[in-house]
DNA sequence: GAGCACTGC
């Protein structure tokens, strides 16, 4: 055996029992997985399967880098647990795990699992969900080396744009949480898994929590599927019992689904309050970051803050004060360097987080310092090395939405218990750190919440309605979300859709509804680009719908700015800033061989080649559903049809002049539905007075303009803008302009005189309002009605 | 005359 060229380097323990390359008929010649049942697997089966010198999934010997891989699993923390984990794996359906940061969770458990599902021997995957495209292209990387496979083949990953498996041979998959939604809405089984694990539950993303809201449905139907929800927190409790197992068939009471935890492997951090409240916490900020630095150990510095502007602003004056103190005394205290890191600072800045601290001034000097300064990216996308000291202020911009006036904005708000937790740990990564809080200790314990709330709470749902209702969810109202979402919000969403004849009156997915859905878009863009056919403009309402799904093309160096507006009034078309978005993709498309072109005209090269693969991921769905690519040949013609066929996607979002001053009043915000009469009872928010966005590039004031954004800050402004006219709102929207529903004002008046010319031209006939029919008065309602009564 | 927390399809 000792010659034996897989195993000699090994000690004899962990060689295995009797493993060989030998011909000899010895029960050593069987297979790795000899005597495996299907989920009956046992832990030593495993531990000898990984020891043996074949590859059980290749039938290849393993390699030496697999040995030396292996050695190191052999120390994480999850591999102890192994058997416990297998045991319950063969007894439940549905288990929740809780393993903190270093654990090995995330590599470890679906390797197990495969181990023991043996999902290649029926023909089935194991799926595990990451809520980002870099974790599930990561890992899968790493867990195709630690299984000694070529990624792809039996460990693949699939994310937006790239699916890297191979059907037939993918075994064990990794992806995002959107990927698998999207799955599940062409097989709503989900026939393909055996098991899935939803890992970063305690993220709470949209996606992760509509999953769970099928997954606990769909593991009723199949009682083949096996599910494990991974969660990084304690708030584990609260997963268990959502996934309770409940026969009450049998009269049982539900008992809390079953809980694996395992421990996690950081470094102590101690952490410190403020004895009073600070009244300016990037002031505060800076002053602990000098105090740091000034005072404590060797040793990187994190500070979270909670935008660009903010953390640009801190730099400067972080790096200033630190100069100064060098100057004063170089003997006493290290260079300083300072990162910002969020993410619409292009990669190679990103990158300059894992540069080395800056060397002594002088040799004997004190060693230099980086301190990075982040937004929350820092706090769960990004994990940087060498952290010893993290400065937490206790605020983060976070999403909200509004359903009362259909506004999502980003708010700066407290961070929750969690999230503080989270920062912290940040400090604990290669050795023990300090963390300092800038709130008291009172504060924290009364004032914050435990958990960041969960998405689907602060987020216009009008997708995931849509996504559910493909999914064939009838009673949105009634679904059993972990957190139900605002009777409000759902409202908005089925209004949103009904008037976009995505669902009808009854709330039944109509069959453009199911096309729409098929669109990674909002539904506005969905449904416009569904219908630019019609107008024969498609190919460039395609590119614009790209170009809006992409952050902002338009770069403003700060010492640049004059060269810049330049740049882009040179690009930009008067008629609307959506024809502007077209003509930049166009003159980028023309302009492609010159690689300077984008940074010469001031644009995101980055972007642009987003925008086109977003492009092209469209144009592949709209070849699918036979939605026609066309274009105008006319200009004048052509743009015309853009605005209409944006009108048909974006009539309620509509701002009417009102008066001199450039104040535009946004069109029946204040209005129920006219069908939906279950929406009369949110019919409390009033008209909204918006300005243009600076941004804009309209060289006029035209009466009627439709917007793409509404976004609160300073003002109320909206953003991407392009006039219209008010004849397409009433011939492309009629059930929403329907004007004797219409409250009285300038706007219906101005409306109103454009339905007499109209009715006049056509000699009154053609009645265009859709016949109105009731929604019946379902539980939605009543669940609307009973909050309107407390 | 301003801004874009962070993801995802």
């Amino acid at each position: 055996m000792a010659d034996n060229p897989y195993l000699a380097h090994l000690p004899p323990s962990q060689r295995g029992v009797g493993h060989s390359l030998s011909t000899s008929s010895s029960s050593s010649d069987r297979e790795p997985l000899f005597g495996f049942l299907p989920r009956k697997v046992k832990g030593e089966q495993v531990r000898q399967a990984m020891n043996h010198q074949l590859n059980p999934f290749t039938k290849q010997p393993h390699s030496a880098q697999y040995r030396k891989i292996l050695e190191a699993r052999r120390a994480l923390p999850v591999y102890a647990q192994m058997d416990e984990f297998l045991k319950r794996f063969s007894k439940n359906q549905i288990i929740v795990m809780v393993g903190e940061t270093g654990s090995g969770k995330t590599t470890q458990i679906p390797q197990f699992v495969t181990y023991s599902d043996l999902p290649h021997t029926k023909g089935k995957l194991v799926a595990c969900t990451q809520p980002r495209r870099v974790a599930a292209m990561s890992v899968a990387q790493r867990v195709a080396d630690e299984m000694d496979v070529q990624l792809g083949k039996q460990v693949g990953y699939s994310i937006r744009f790239e699916d890297m498996t191979e059907s037939g041979t993918t075994f064990l998959k990794y992806m995002t949480d959107g990927m698998l939604l999207r799955e599940a809405m062409n097989d709503k089984e989900l026939s393909r898994y055996s098991t899935i694990i939803l890992d970063e539950a305690h993220e709470r993303t949209l996606a992760t929590d509509i999953l769970m809201g099928l997954l606990k449905n769909l593991a009723k139907r199949r009682k083949d599927l096996k599910i494990i929800v991974m969660s990084a927190t304690l708030d584990a409790v609260k997963f268990q019992s959502y996934f309770s197992l409940h026969d009450s068939a049998a009269g049982e009471e539900p008992s809390p689904a079953p809980l694996f935890k395992v421990p996690g492997r950081t470094h102590p951090v101690e952490v410190f309050y403020t004895q009073e409240p600070e009244p300016d916490y990037v002031e505060a900020a800076i002053r602990t970051v000098l105090m740091i630095h000034r005072a404590e150990d060797p040793g990187d510095i994190l500070i979270f803050l909670t935008g660009e502007e903010e953390i640009e602003d801190a730099c400067r004056k972080i790096k200033l004060e630190a100069d100064d103190l060098l100057n004063a005394d170089p003997s006493s205290v290290g260079p300083l360097m300072c990162v910002p890191l969020y993410s619409s600072l292009p990669p190679q800045q990103q990158q300059r987080i894992f540069d080395a601290a800056p060397k002594p001034s002088q040799e004997g000097y004190p060693p230099g310092r980086k301190v990075v300064v982040s937004t929350n990216i820092a706090e769960t996308s990004l994990t940087i090395d060498g952290i010893v000291y993290v400065v937490d202020p206790g605020f983060s911009k976070q999403k909200v939405y509004n359903p009362r006036i259909r506004v999502e904005s980003l708010l700066v708000s407290p961070i929750s218990k969690a999230s503080a937790q989270q920062r912290a740990g940040r400090a604990g990564r290669t050795r023990p750190g300090k963390c300092f809080r800038l709130y008291t200790e009172k504060d924290f314990i009364s004032e914050l919440e435990e958990q960041t709330h969960p998405e689907i709470l602060r987020s216009n749902l009008a997708n995931a309605v849509l996504e559910l209702a493909k999914l064939g969810i009838k009673d949105l109202v009634r679904f059993d979300y972990l957190d139900a979402p605002a009777p409000e919000t759902l409202m908005r969403a089925l209004e949103l859709l009904n008037y976009l004849a995505a669902l009808d009156d009854d709330g039944e997915l109509t069959a453009l509804g199911g096309v729409m859905a098929e669109f990674p878009l909002d539904p506005q863009f969905a449904k416009m680009l569904i219908v630019s056919p019609e107008f024969r403009v498609s190919n460039e309402i395609l590119t614009i719908t790209a170009m809006l799904s992409i952050p902002n093309v338009w770069l403003r160096p700060p010492n640049q700015r004059a060269a810049a507006d330049q740049a882009k009034a040179m690009l930009t078309v008067p008629e609307g800033d959506h024809l502007t978005m077209l003509n930049v993709f166009n003159n980028y498309y023309q302009n492609k061989h010159d690689r300077n072109w984008a940074w010469n005209n001031f644009l995101s090269a980055r972007a642009l080649a987003q925008a086109e693969n977003v492009r092209a991921q469209l144009l592949r769905t709209m070849e699918k559903y036979d939605v026609d690519v066309i274009s105008l040949e006319d200009e004048r013609k052509r743009n015309i049809g853009i605005r209409q066929a944006l009108t048909c996607g974006f009539f309620m979002q509509v701002a009417h002049k009102e008066g001199e001053k450039g104040s535009y009043l946004t069109v029946k915000d204040n209005q129920a539905s006219t069908t939906l009469t279950i929406f009369k009872s949110l019919a409390l928010t009033s008209s909204k007075v918006v300005a243009l966005h600076p941004s804009c590039g309209l060289d006029s004031q035209p009466e009627w303009v439709l917007f793409n954004e509404f976004v609160l800050t300073k003002r109320p402004y909206i953003r991407t803008v392009t006039e219209v006219k008010p004849e397409w709102l009433l011939e492309y929207a009629p059930v929403y302009f329907d004007l004797a529903s219409f409250p009285n004002g300038e706007t219906k008046s101005a409306l109103q005189r454009v339905a007499n010319k109209r009715r006049g031209l056509s000699n009154g006939g053609g009645e265009e309002t859709r016949p109105k029919k009731k929604l019946k008065k379902d539980k939605a309602k009543e669940e609307v009605d009973k909050r309107e009564k407390l």
